[in-house]
DNA sequence: CGAGTGGTTGAAATCCGTCAAGAATAGTGG
DNA sequence: CCACTATTCTTGACGGATTTCAACCACTCG
């Protein structure tokens, strides 16, 4: 199967295809076996893959690089309501009107786009990729839920301590202590909810206090893990148990 | 079909089902089909529906009253994830361990539980029931990304008025401008992220500023919703307001 | 080299969380 | 039914955290 010849609207060169389809092959994921119906596509910086209001044509597996998936709020605000990574699965809607927009973050973003209408018609027969379907919605809700635990946390620096922490999970799968942030300080900004002076600030602290090291502006050391979750004020990490906790009620 | 003889660690007596029933039949929703497979429960107020670290046992759907699904945060207060709502399917995750705990937060909440294994074994050899479990998994995404939007606002009026028109959406299909809210005041500031007083504090400015009336104390009429929306400072350009009432400077 | 982007830091104003107290409501037991 | 208690809700005052406005530096790209 040749890539879509138009792949709607972008005038990327289709020829990016056969490039990169090696790289979807080495990576295993739930519709790995329809990974004929695809087409892979390069995008440039902050370029378009598919926009807020559309019909929903396509679903797709980010190969590699990041996307961001983006709302603009009442006041004018870019709110950046989900991260994409590789091996992530997008664009899966409730409706058929693409709810927000979504555009690539590097410049080395490469995505496989599966037809969604030629998908469904082959779940409707086949419950095997039916399921699968339903695996990567779930896989979408999981990596809402976390983004919802992080926006929910009260400080900025508990909002950055734990992005780093679950940039670093999603990205070397928690293994490495070292991150390499696929986005500016004002993408990150606008995935947390607060203002770019203060995660640069939340970043210096965090560094100052030891918890984390800067080997480059976006190339992260996690030093102290347990700082980084907790946002603690103090840097005297005392064993005993602080905080009054009115949880239950 | 009978209600499980023990529905895991609840004390309710188990002849609600019969009674029940009718409510889940009289209501549409993807999985109708296998209603004859859901144990149906009502709940006392604040009691557990499923707790988290738990292996997930049951899907579930609200036929009356609401539900929270909440976390600990790492300083020990509660933050709550999602509020269900009756037509609300709820309980999916992505791996087999529940991710949150979820509990009634009314007197009269009524839950449908359908059998996990069950479904997934009936999903495997029927494609349509496979696609209506990713429907139920699509809707929950919507939910979140609502929530996410929600979060992701700057000022506690912005957020507090969004919550309010959330709530009239899902409450009344946004046909009506009034909200019953099913939640105490603390639910609403767990939900959003603030602390109680400011919700107090936000409603009522919401009602200085003839945005809302409050009918009681949890029952709202939104008056202007532009207002809700946008969460303006400023009075400006409003066709009421003959004098400056109260403006705060 | 200059323009533009991305990043950092400072100072002032504002918003919100905390502490505190009081009022309204619901729940309970006699 | 009433008194009593617990919970929920509201409002005030204060301090701290964040936004805003501003300036400056590093780097890239034309």
């Amino acid at each position: 199967m040749k890539t879509a010849a138009k792949p709607a609207m972008c005038s990327n060169q289709a020829n990016g295809s056969a490039y990169y389809r090696h790289l979807l092959s080495n990576r295993p994921h739930p519709l790995g076996n329809l990974d004929a119906l695809a087409a892979i596509v390069a995008y440039r910086r902050s370029q378009e893959i598919c926009s807020q209001g559309r019909p929903v044509e396509n679903w797709y597996f980010l190969i590699s690089g990041a996307a961001r998936r983006c709302a603009i709020r009442p006041d004018g605000r870019r709110q950046i309501v989900d991260l994409l990574l590789p091996g992530d699965f997008f664009g899966m809607t409730f409706g058929d009107q693409s709810d927000s927009t979504i555009e690539a973050v590097g410049k080395a973003t490469v995505v496989a786009s599966y037809p969604r209408r030629r998908i469904e018609s082959l779940a409707a027969s086949d419950p095997k990729i039916a399921r699968e379907v339903w695996e990567i919605a779930f896989a979408a809700l999981s990596r809402m839920n976390s983004q919802l635990l992080i926006l929910g946390r009260i400080t900025a620096l508990e909002k950055v301590g734990s992005f780093i922490i679950e940039m670093a999970a999603r990205l070397s799968n928690g293994k490495s202590n070292q991150v390499a942030l696929p986005v500016s300080r004002y993408d990150i900004a606008d995935y947390l909810g607060v203002s770019v002076e203060t995660v640069s600030r939340a970043l210096s602290v965090l560094k100052e206090r030891g918890a984390i090291k800067l080997l480059d502006t976006r190339t992260i050391s996690i030093v102290h893990r347990n700082v980084l979750e907790e946002g603690e004020r103090e840097v005297t990490s005392r064993p005993f148990s602080a905080g009054p906790s009115r949880a239950a009620a």
